[in-house]
DNA sequence: CTCTTGTTACTACAATACGTAGTAAGTTTT
DNA sequence: AAAACTTACTACGTATTGTAGTAACAAGAG
C-alpha cells in the first residue's frame, strides 16, 4: 500500500480529506471509495447529480488520481473502470502517519505538548483513549 | 499574537519550517528573526552571501511576508524597517496549534493511535514526556 | 461496412502560491 | 541637480487543481 508516490499538503482550512485532496478530488474518491469498482461515466453520473459540470472535467480528475496512485484502471471494452488502490481507512491512515511523522521528526518537543493540548481542547473525552493506547505500547514494548 | 490572517499549508515533504513557508520566504525569516530588526537592504547583504540573487526579489518576498502578518514595517526614512510579529517559537507553536487542532478536530481516532506510534517509532525517548505532560493536564483538571 | 455515439488523450485557461526580477517613480545624499 | 537608493508595480516560470474543448479512436447500430 505504498502510494508513497504521491505527494500532498496538508491546508487546515479544509475539512477533512480536503485537507490532503482537491474538492472535486474527494467527491470523486468518495464515490470510488463507496461504490467499489466504476467508469468514469459511471462517476460522472453521480457528480451530475448534484451540480452541472462535464464529462471530461471529471475524466481529467480520474486521470490525475490514476497518476497519484490512488486509482487504478483496467481496460473494459472502450472504456477504463476505475477503483480505489486503498480504503478510505488506509488512505487517512496513510496520509496521518506521514503528516504525524514529520510533526514529530521536526518539531518533537513543541508537537507533543500540542497534541496534549489540542485533544484536551478539542475532544477531551479521548484523553482516556490516548493515556491507554500508550500503556498499550509500554506493553508491547516490555514483552 | 494573532497572525491568524495568513492561511498556509504544511508540506511533509520539507524540512523544519519549510513545512509551512517557501524557502527564500524561511530564509529571510531565520535572519530576522536572529536579527531583530533590519531593513531589506541588510536582509538582502545576508542572502546574498551565499547566492546569486536580485535585491528586488529579498524585497517583493520580504513584502509578501509584512502582507501575511510575519513581518511588520516601520518607515525609516527612505527605507523601512522590519520585525517579526512573533518569536521563531511562537511562530512555531502556533503553527502547531493550527494543524493538531485541525487533525484532533476531523481525525480524532486515527490521529490519536498515529500520534502513540510516531512518537515511539521516531523519537521513542520522548515517551515519557508525553506521559508527564498528560498527567499534568489532568492535575490541571482535577484542580 | 459506414455512421453515430462513447471514450480517451491532449491541450488549454483560470486561480493561487512562491521564486524570480525588471522598470518606473519617488526619496536621499552628495 | 545628479547619482544612489528604495519602493511599488508588473510580470514570468513552475506547480496544483478545477474546468472544459477538440481530436482521434473504438464500438455498436443498421
Amino acid at each position: 500500500m505504498e502510494l508513497n508516490k504521491y505527494s500532498f499538503k496538508f491546508d487546515p482550512n479544509k475539512k477533512g480529506l480536503r485537507k490532503i485532496l482537491g474538492d472535486l478530488e474527494v467527491e470523486i474518491m468518495e464515490i470510488v471509495w463507496a461504490k467499489g469498482e466504476l467508469t468514469g461515466r459511471q462517476v460522472y453520473d453521480r457528480v451530475k447529480e448534484n451540480r452541472n459540470i462535464a464529462y471530461t472535467t471529471v475524466m481529467t480528475v480520474m486521470s490525475r488520481l490514476a497518476d497519484k496512485g490512488l486509482l487504478a484502471k483496467t481496460k473494459q471494452g472502450a472504456a477504463f473502470v476505475y477503483r480505489a488502490t486503498t480504503t478510505r481507512d488506509e488512505f487517512t491512515q496513510s496520509t496521518l502517519q506521514r503528516v504525524i511523522n514529520e510533526l514529530v521528526k521536526d518539531f518533537v518537543t513543541p508537537a507533543i505538548s500540542q497534541f496534549v493540548d489540542s485533544v484536551e481542547d478539542v475532544n477531551p473525552d479521548k484523553m482516556e483513549e490516548l493515556v491507554r493506547l500508550i500503556e498499550e505500547k509500554k506493553r508491547q514494548k516490555d514483552v
